[in-house]
Formats: C-alpha cells, structure tokens, sequence
DNA sequence: TGTACATCAGTGAACGCGCGTTCACTGATGTAC
DNA sequence: TGTACATCAGTGAACGCGCGTTCACTGATGTAC
C-alpha cells in the first residue's frame, strides 16, 4: 500500500523501464499537486526510486514536465480524432465535434491541460513538444480549411482557425478552473451542448 | 538602489501603509517570477521589511495571493469598462470593446491573469474576491441581455454569455501563454483586429 | 561454454538553499486621566 | 500640559522541511574473446 506499490516488477536492481514509470507517476504528482508544488523528488518517490534516479532520464523538473506535455499534446490529439472518428463525416459536425474532445482532455486531466498551455516551467521549444503541439493544431487547421473549401495553409482561413481554437480553448479553461459560476452547477450534457453552440455561433 | 529603495518613507520604524505596498510589491514578484515561484520572503525583501512582517497583514500566502487577485479583478472590470467609454454606445459596439479590454487587462499583467482565472493558489471564495470577480461578470452578463434585449438576468442570456467569455477569454490566454503561434507575429493592432472578428462571429 | 571487462542504471549520503512558521522582543502611537 | 499605560506594527533569531544537485558507489547487463 506505499507509493512503490504503485508500479510493478522492481524486485531487481534495474527498474526496466524507469522512464515510463517516471511519466506515469509524473503526471500523477502533477494532477494531485499542480504544476506549483510538482517536484522531482515526490515522482521518485512515488514509484519507489532513490530521488535522483530520475536526472538520469530527464535531466531536472523542465525536462520531465516538458516530456508530460508532449506526451499531452498527443492524447490531446487523440481525444479530439476520438470524437471525430464517431461524429458524422461533415466538416461543420466534425470542427464541433473536435471541440467536444478538446473539452473530453481538459476536464480528463486539468492540472497537464494547464501545463501545456499556461506554464513556464516547460520549455515549448523541445522539438518532441513543439511538433507535437504542431500536429494537434494541424488537425484544426485542416478542418477548417475543409469546412470553408481553402487549402490546407491558405491564411485567408486564419481569422477563423483562431476564432474556433479561442472558443474551445477558453471555454475549456474556465471550466477546469471553476471560473465560469453559472457552468459549474450543469451536468457534463449540458455543459457540451452549451460548448457545440458556442462553437456554431463561431461557424456559421 | 537596493530592492528596498522601491519603496519610500520607512525612515521609521513604523512603515506608514505596509500593506498596499506588500500589495504593490507582490505584483512585481508575481510579475516576475510567476505564481510558482512567488513566496512571501520575497516580498518583504522588496519593500525591505522583516520576512515575518506580511504574515501581520495576510497571514499567509494564499491571503496575498487573493489580495491580489481581488485588486485584479477590479482593475479587470476597469480596463473593459475604459475600451467601452471610448467605443460608441451601440450594444455590438460595446461588446466589442469590452473584448478589447479584456485582451488589455490579460496582455498588460499576464502573470495576475493566470492567477486570477487558472491557479489553485487563491481562495476563489473570499468575498473581497468573489465580490470583484462578480462585479466583472456581470458588466458581461448586462452587456449581452442590452444587446439581445432580454431582461439582465434571463437566462436565455446563457448561451450567448458563455460563447463571448469563452472566445476572449481562450483568445487572451493562449496570446499569453505564447501558444498560439500564428498570432504571435502579429501587432498589437493585428491582434485586437482578429478578436474583434472573432467575437463579432460569435455576436452576428 | 566460460571468463573478463566495459557500460549502463540506480543508490544513498551529503551539501546548501529558500521557504513558512513561531515567538519573545521592541519601537511607535494613541488614549485615559 | 504631562505622564502612564495599552495597543499596535514590525524585528530578527531560530526551527524544521522539502527541494535540486553532486558524487563516489554498486549491482546488473551485455559483449569480446
């Protein structure tokens, strides 16, 4: 029942696979304690391992968090072509649809949500997070280029590759963030509903 | 030319008006090194006072913290309220600027922004602090109902309320956090005329 | 198949640091008489 | 006007804590011959 029971299979020396243990207790400490408190020594300890195992695979805090957020930025990705792959094949049902899933990660896991987007303790230059937020943010673009019969990268689609992001992307904030009073009290339906027709007004 | 020089007045022993500038000083801390590193210890040493002397005022951390957040939320109300006493007095018009100021306020005290709308480090329920933060809302809400003409407080109003926050809201935070690449090159001007697109979509 | 050796992965003691909190204190101010 | 005293505001030493970082180490594994 201690936190090293947490992870599986350290009966020997090696660990196996320190690195990925490492991640999944990261992101733990990060949902119980915030990207404030977060702290290498509380990840170590949680799978069980001398507290400076971890340097070895990440070099500091930044190192890891930065490895959590782009390990983020792909389910992320995953959420939004999650609700995608169920919605019907229409580029206006599939842009609302990959709002819901952006709403499903942030509400799933609001404390990564958070260091992905409003953090400095990350560096968003590390090219494993940088293409992996890159790739999120294709998933939009091409959707609205598709909804509004541009190419892929054509900027005439900017004004509203920004206008559907900052509607998902603050409705999802102040949401986790309990900022939005009148929200906190609806059921998750609700809330989606209400987040689908921000999002038309947006589009239509 | 030392941290305590910020502040004058304190040939005495007794400072005069220690707490507005524990509230000043707080900012420039939080300003500079974000709410995760923010401690009070800092504080003090700013305004060049003993490092038990805030606890007198705010008792703790959190206390500042929520200070601050509170003065936020009303110069958050002001910087809205600035933009619609220079925009004309057409409802559309109004909501417009009050987008406007709201980038204002986010662009101009990043750090206070996120602290006020994303951290865990405030009591959002303190009433100085509930009570600035309702004030905003409701300049919102009565923004809205004028532009719909629906009663200040029906809640058909809902729906309508939620897309405006949620798109300047996400707009000003993803500015901030320096996640949404394509607009970081832009102007100022730039910027504001894309949320001002973006809400007019949300309006029309 | 067996031995020697290099490499890799994780240990654990030690360090210095900044933090919040406590507490007996002292200087300044205001009030009662 | 003057004195005594209570109250308030800020001091500074001390404490224990968790943190990141360093470093000599040791156990396990893989490879060469």
């Amino acid at each position: 029942m201690t936190d090293a029971a947490d992870v599986k299979g350290k009966e020997s020396y090696h660990h196996g696979d320190l690195r990925a243990a490492l991640l999944v207790a990261g992101e733990a400490v990060l949902a119980e304690t915030g990207v404030e408190g977060f702290s290498l020594r509380q990840v170590a300890k949680r799978v069980g391992v001398s507290h400076s195992a971890p340097a070895h695979h990440f070099g500091d805090t930044q190192g890891l968090l930065s490895a959590l957020a782009a390990e983020g930025f792909r389910r992320f990705l995953a959420a939004m072509l999650a609700r995608q792959a169920e919605a019907p094949d229409d580029p206006r049902e599939q842009m609302l649809a990959q709002a819901v899933g952006y709403l499903d990660f942030a509400e799933s896991a609001p404390a990564l949500f958070r260091l992905m987007f409003g953090s400095d303790r990350i560096w968003p230059s590390t090219p494993e997070l940088a293409e992996a937020g890159r790739a999120a943010y294709r998933n939009l673009t091409d959707g609205v280029a598709r909804l509004r019969g541009l190419a892929p990268d054509d900027p005439a689609a900017l004004p509203d590759v920004v206008a559907c992001w900052s509607v998902a992307h603050g409705f999802a904030h102040l949401v986790i963030g309990r900022r939005m009073e009148p929200v906190q009290g609806l059921s998750r339906d609700e809330r989606e509903a209400l987040l689908r027709q921000a999002v038309a007004k947006v589009l239509d």
